[in-house]
DNA sequence: TTGGTTGCAAACAATTTGCATAAAT
DNA sequence: ATTTATGCAAATTGTTTGCAACCAA
């Protein structure tokens, strides 16, 4: 319980009730299925018996985004999906059959993609690599 | 005027009026500006003096991506924009100061994407690489 | 106390859909 | 003549916002 409030606090957040309910349901969730929707997110609350706005849901989980505690995704589909960021940049990869996420991390393409933007006069701010796969056969 | 017809007829497509204007748009700016979102394109032919309706416009840019004529893509922000794919799939490099967007191959990152999606054991169905950039100083 | 925070409902933006009309085969 | 496509307006979806009540500092 503290160690929540002690990451809110840091982020610069008041330590309300709905932001640290979440904060621990990222972190409970974030083991199996992390890459939580919103709306994932809000179902969850509620069958844990939290009475918490979608809206509420949304607000703080920008908030968390841009305290650097929560990466936003945008997949292919329109809707984003969050997830607890872990330190360490990855991408991912997305079956187009199972929606099923793999996230993995290569530095041959990351040092490939620095040099790719320098040759063009650019620092990288951020990357988002998603490969759609399908379960080979 | 023929070749947007046999492209249409090809794609399995009826060779109507608005799908044809639609094609010959993307066709005529495609040069500078690619990656039109679906209201820019609808703008664009209200100044050429067409009179084609937004929802045609998502509807016959959908049909297009299905038939593999355009390609679509979701970029960080909320909407979704359009290029005539040209059969060389390629990622993207987008500045977040000026929207400004670079395209660009390497085939290092696609050999390593195939090796790491096999790994997994699956294979790539498509791929997304946006590297959110910024013009260094 | 006081200013940040919540929940609700209404507002929004991007995209889709129902349906009567219009156009292509 | 039949079938598919269009335009419009209304519906949906995902997300944001205004505001009065509320809670943390």
């Amino acid at each position: 319980m503290k160690a929540e409030n002690q990451a809110l606090q840091s982020a610069g957040l008041r330590a309300t009730l709905p932001r640290v309910r979440i904060l621990q349901m990222l972190e409970s969730i974030d083991e199996e299925r992390h890459h939580l929707t919103a709306e994932d997110l809000y179902r969850h609350l509620h069958q844990a018996g939290e009475d918490i706005g979608l809206s509420t849901v949304y607000r703080v989980l920008t908030q968390f985004e841009q305290a650097g505690l929560v990466a936003r995704h945008n997949f292919d589909n329109g809707h984003s999906v969050f997830e607890l960021s872990s330190g360490e940049e990855h991408d991912h990869m997305v079956c187009v059959d199972t929606n099923e996420i793999v996230e993995f991390r290569d530095p041959v393409i990351e040092r490939r993609q620095h040099e790719i933007a320098a040759a063009h006069g650019y620092d990288i701010v951020g990357r988002a690599l998603v490969l759609r796969v399908r379960k080979r056969p």
